[in-house]
DNA sequence: CGTCTCATGTCACAAGATATGACATGAGAC
DNA sequence: GTCTCATGTCATATCTTGTGACATGAGACG
């Protein structure tokens, strides 16, 4: 349960946290914007993600993919707040194609940072400025 | 054995490097001159660290504390590269006080990042340009 | 169909972060 | 003393990130 401690630490920019999730800049910072995360800043004001954020972002792109739209995860989370216990697993649908990918991806950080993990998978973009 | 696969994925930039391993810029660039490590580079030509990356840089650091130079550290890793086995606990000493600063810190990316770890450790610096 | 809303994309400018090369320095080795 | 080693500090160029503004495709709704 320390390890909770661990994953709350604040130190990924921005840029990895894309690379991490597949997200852009801008919708990370539009959930943001939505109240669903609130990462640090540093003196600089840059935003300082932690393992349970990116957790948290693509828990949020999963939702999005079955159709939830930000109120509604919005309210997802809250009520986890109330209830203080994670059983947003009631939420779960038979898997689809783009489920497993989702899947795959979370694995990475199961691994490269929590403890429930089984598979690994590489997204293995690039992110050029197109 | 896949986890050591996520673990190699270089996504890290060297200003959370240097929060992970509260080593500077200049001593993690200068360690990449002496052929210690080769982070990956993006289109950019920033360079790209993996939590492997961070691993042997944390345990560079803790070779120097022990007295050792560039020279006799990357022997260590030429070895280990031909033995191709993690055998560089046999130049352990009894600990001392910097070295449980070491430890707990190595703790750190255990748990977030990898599995043998136990206890944890915040360094918490702030890295702002003293 | 128009019109709204929602989630994102794209631009643009300011400010922070990183890359490299050069010069500086304290601690030891000789 | 003089060298070497590991790092610090500067300077300049080039990314990266933050914010705000404008644009747009997909649906919902009338």
């Amino acid at each position: 349960m320390e390890k909770q401690l661990q994953r709350s630490r604040a130190v990924l920019p921005i840029g990895t946290v894309m690379k991490l999730t597949t997200l852009s800049a801008r919708q990370i910072r539009y959930y943001e914007t939505q109240g669903l995360i609130k990462p640090a800043r540093n003196e600089g004001n840059r935003r300082q993600f932690s393992l349970i954020d990116v957790d948290r972002l693509l828990d949020i792109k999963g939702y999005l993919d079955e159709g939830f739209n930000m109120t509604e995860i919005k309210r997802v989370y809250e009520k986890q707040a109330k209830h203080q216990q994670k059983e947003h697993k009631a939420l779960e649908k038979p898997v689809t194609d783009e489920d497993v990918r989702q899947v795959l991806q979370h694995e990475f950080l199961s691994i490269a940072g929590l403890n429930h993990g089984s598979e690994p998978s590489f997204p293995s973009d690039d992110l050029s400025k197109k």
